[in-house]
DNA sequence: TTGCTCCTCACGTCACGTGAGGTGGC
DNA sequence: TTGCTCCTCACGTCACGTGAGGTGGC
């Protein structure tokens, strides 16, 4: 039972504006003790100092209002420090990210873009074990771990072996949009059905494509894909599809984010690939 | 002149959706090569493809599209490598910031709040030299290194010595807004005019203060500011008047944290206080 | 009466995201 | 005709900040 202040005291002593214990209490956070009925002023209690500081201390850290009013709910303290300890883990890979988008963005404005080496290449239709998903942009990285990690145990499960290095095939809608589909697979011999979890049976379907190979980090990968798609664009060779990757070296094979091997693959038209013809191929001829 | 594409093929290339791109043409950020006057439909040239990547790399930095506008329009690299530099600073502090939060957070969510020993005394009013402006909230810290270095040059300059801590004098309005009225100071013997940038001579006013020392670093004053305005209210001592910060052992004396020292004064009123009455002061006798 | 503190709308900010509803060429 | 890609509004999001205009007690 602590004194009654007014909503100007409080606010000095929990380092909270004014404007935001409004807020506060507009969305319910944090409701006064009191409310005086004869002109409506808020009244805090010196109870509520130690609340108000906890969600000042969250909003500094960036933690979204509806997560700090679970932290203050939580019915026991294992559920609080769940999400306390999430909210720690994003702050900490946020803070990871950063550093590599510093660096990547300092190689960027020193290298010149160097023309990249592109090869054209017919990939042919491959079954393989796939999850596909709808995935956002930003939570891609962890997407993919969680969803390989899955394919390679569905693997074990069938005692199958891989034929080929694992892709991914991203719709025009993953970059277009905030989110997209998305279908990460691993190439098989034959056709098994894989009875596990979200994996499928699918038929990575046979496609034309320039293929670029991305050395280091996905943070770079835009790079690769500008260079690599300016090519196609400036050859007039695009064509449906989605863009395919492929993991030569993913990072369930290192750590070392530099020795990163990553195949980009632009869909091509065959018709208008001079390469593809050369080799005696008639893509007009229906195949 | 490379070649042209729709506004899907450009969001491939660079990874920005077209969201982004209709956005950062709306507010002429990026504006398509051309337009095609059939249909309205924006046209990208494969030139523009850096562009696209630089402005992503920055927004992914969280810099504001008018700063990133900045750079991209920057008439020297001098002036351009500036405007990055400062970005970049800005985010390594707010990384230490982060840090720091995160540490401060532990502390409080583990630490029981001990209730702090408060100290009632009189401040004298004293000639002060001081600085006095409208401050953010958020550039306190910034603002206080600036200031108090122009402070002690101004010191030097008259060929005049403090006579206590240096001292911030704070309005209501800088806790209760986003920004208020904050008055460094330090004090001195005698009235002499400063003649020196900001500086102003200024008798800080004499005052009743209920007192609390802070130990370590200004990220957890908020807890010592807690303790002591609720020891005030619950004591009914309030009273007008700017909250005063001594600084006994300050940033400029020591880079470990841990080692400042800070006086926080709450102005009480002298009618109302105890101690003071038990001096043998009749405070409701006019001075 | 002036100042001060509180109140409630209503609207602004920032950088897009989310539909709705429509067009144009294959 | 269906699909696909593009277009333009208009409104939503998130966490407040910024006034405007008004009240109530000293």
């Amino acid at each position: 039972m602590g004194a009654s202040l007014t909503i100007g005291e409080f606010s000095r002593l929990t380092h909270v504006t004014v404007k935001a214990l409004r807020h506060y209490h507009d969305v319910d956070l944090l409701r006064p003790a009191a409310i005086d009925t004869a002109n409506g002023y808020r009244l805090y209690s010196t109870d509520q100092v130690a609340t108000a500081q906890v969600i000042r201390r969250f909003r500094e850290l960036d933690m979204p209002l509806e997560e700090i009013r679970d932290v203050l709910h939580a019915s026991d303290l294992l559920q609080r420090n769940r999400a306390i300890l999430a909210h720690l883990d994003r702050l900490e890979r946020r803070l990871d990210q950063t550093q590599a988008d510093v660096a990547s963005l300092r190689s960027l404005l020193a290298d010149p873009a160097i023309p990249p080496a592109v090869e054209y290449r017919t990939a042919a239709a491959t079954p393989s074990f796939a999850i596909a998903e709808m995935v956002p942009k930003a939570g891609i990285d962890e997407w993919c771990a969680a969803v390989f990690a899955e394919l390679y145990a569905a693997l074990d499960r069938a005692d199958v072996r891989p034929t080929g290095p694992s892709g991914g095939l991203y719709s025009n809608d993953f970059f277009e949009d905030a989110a997209g589909a998305v279908t990460a697979f691993i190439p098989i011999g034959d056709r098994v059905e894989p009875r596990f979890g979200r994996v499928q049976l699918v038929e990575v379907p046979s496609s034309r494509l320039a293929v670029t190979l991305h050395v280091g980090s996905f943070n770079d990968l835009d790079r690769t894909y500008g260079a690599l798609g300016a090519h196609v664009a400036e050859r007039s060779l695009g064509s449906e599809g989605p863009i395919r990757e492929h993991y030569l070296i993913s990072p369930a094979d290192t750590d070392d984010l530099a020795r990163l091997r990553t195949e980009v693959c632009w869909p091509i038209s065959p018709v208008l690939d001079t390469n593809y013809l050369l080799e005696g191929n008639r893509p007009w001829i229906s195949e």
